[in-house]
DNA sequence: TTGCACGGTTGACATGGATCAAACCCGTCT
DNA sequence: AGACGGGTTTGATCCATGTCAACCGTGCAA
């Protein structure tokens, strides 16, 4: 059976989903919810779909109509002025959620690239928003979801505005690792699924100078880098470096 | 009667606030509500607490309750670091809601000061989450107002990622306009109500490069300066610095 | 009225990161 | 196996913005 144009770039499985039996229930949208209403949610939330590496989740400008819940895999969103510019906005990995820029006008605001072979969860605006009008706990869930986002955007400013490329590097490194931890993996061994003029775009630099950065930090004993292997020797020397931020 | 220390430095009036009546409801929360709607919201919001110019509104670390609604005045918000360094997240005018990062863990993550004697509505956070499970249309613009946050967070990452420092004045420039505007000001003459430091802090930007950067304006006929009276004459102008980022 | 304090402007100079360019590494296709 | 291409590393140089310092303008207080 033929596919048309739009759907071919992302193949859609309708595979029965459950929160109720996922192992991101505890990071991602159920949090907090009883069997009970985890069998609600379940009910609206029943396609999952793959995404391979290199493909368009959503596009900035697609009317919006739902947010994404990562299943597994990782992506990355990016913005784009017209004159061709553009910055990545962050990179989201498995019990993380796509898509909440696009409440603000049914459009959605930026681009959403998976940077692996994906599959994300697809999750009805309307009827997230009326199931949470029923269930209190998923309604403060969402928010806190919500402002967690606009937090975590406050620190990305931070660091675009007042730190300079090493510190913005360990930072970046120090939340990668972190939220890898969070998810089982190790702290302190890791593959990047992003290039260097990707990590460059979400920090201000060039990819040039993420390049040097991950090369001093190597000399200086605090990771070891082959391409895009990292493994972190020194947490507390990351650390450092982020906070006495001269010289 | 004294006041507590806490208390002594927002004075708080319990005045009967009726979003009904406000000329701001059009930008505010109760956006798209009936007559009848907007009588609920009216029973919810009923405190109104003037802030003095330099007082914060709330501080980072405090626990959280309310988000505010600014009915008349000027805010910004910051981030502290453990180290000192400090960022200007926003600037905030009449319409506007304070508060929203405080959603994430209870309390607040960033600070809130008056930049000039304001006003804001108290806006009692469970309350209106009781009430948007009823109402869904306020249910609705709520979610649209937290994302709202998030695009232009988005454009800030964009401006200080990717910008020069003209090209980040300039957008500030005529995104202060645009909101003055909505207000029913002179979208071409107004008071900046911040320091050179504190729109430097925003912009990612020294205090010096900013004020070059105005008197660089000027010169080119731009706008008018001086000191916190601008003048915008030439609108096209400053978009066409945003736009050629090279030299 | 004077003087002080705070914010703003301007200049001279320093520097972190951008830019340009070459070479390298590794996986993939032929 | 060889060649190609995308991504990465490293070096040399340049430039936008930071830093430091002097001075100015305005408003408030004595």
């Amino acid at each position: 059976m033929p596919l048309s144009p739009v759907v071919k770039e992302i193949s859609i499985a309708v595979i029965k989903t459950a929160c109720s039996n996922c192992n991101l229930r505890e990071l991602c949208l159920p949090f907090g919810l009883s069997e009970e209403e985890m069998a609600r949610l379940d009910e609206l939330i029943n396609v999952r779909k793959r995404i391979k590496r290199g493909e368009h989740l959503y596009r900035a400008g697609q009317p919006f109509e739902s947010i994404y819940a990562i299943r597994s895999g990782f992506f990355k969103t990016d913005v784009l002025l017209e004159d061709g510019r553009d910055q990545v906005t962050g990179f989201q990995m498995a019990g993380e959620l796509l898509g909440l820029d696009g409440i603000s006008n049914e459009h959605h605001s930026c681009n959403a690239v998976a940077l692996e072979d994906s599959e994300v969860c697809h999750i009805p605006f309307s009827r997230l928003e009326n199931l949470s009008r029923e269930i209190q706990t998923l309604q403060h869930h969402f928010h806190k979801v919500m402002s967690r986002e606009i937090v975590r955007d406050h620190g990305v400013m931070m660091l675009l505005g007042t730190m300079r490329a090493e510190e913005r590097l360990a930072a970046f490194l120090l939340n990668l690792s972190q939220r890898f931890t969070a998810r089982g993996f190790s702290h302190a061994e890791f593959n990047l699924r992003m290039t260097r003029e990707e990590i460059g775009s979400y920090l201000g630099l060039k990819l040039e100078t993420v390049s040097r950065a991950f090369s001093r930090f190597q000399e200086e004993g605090l990771i070891a880098v082959q391409q895009k292997h990292i493994r972190i020797l020194n947490i507390p020397g990351l650390k450092q470096i982020m906070s006495h931020h001269n010289h």
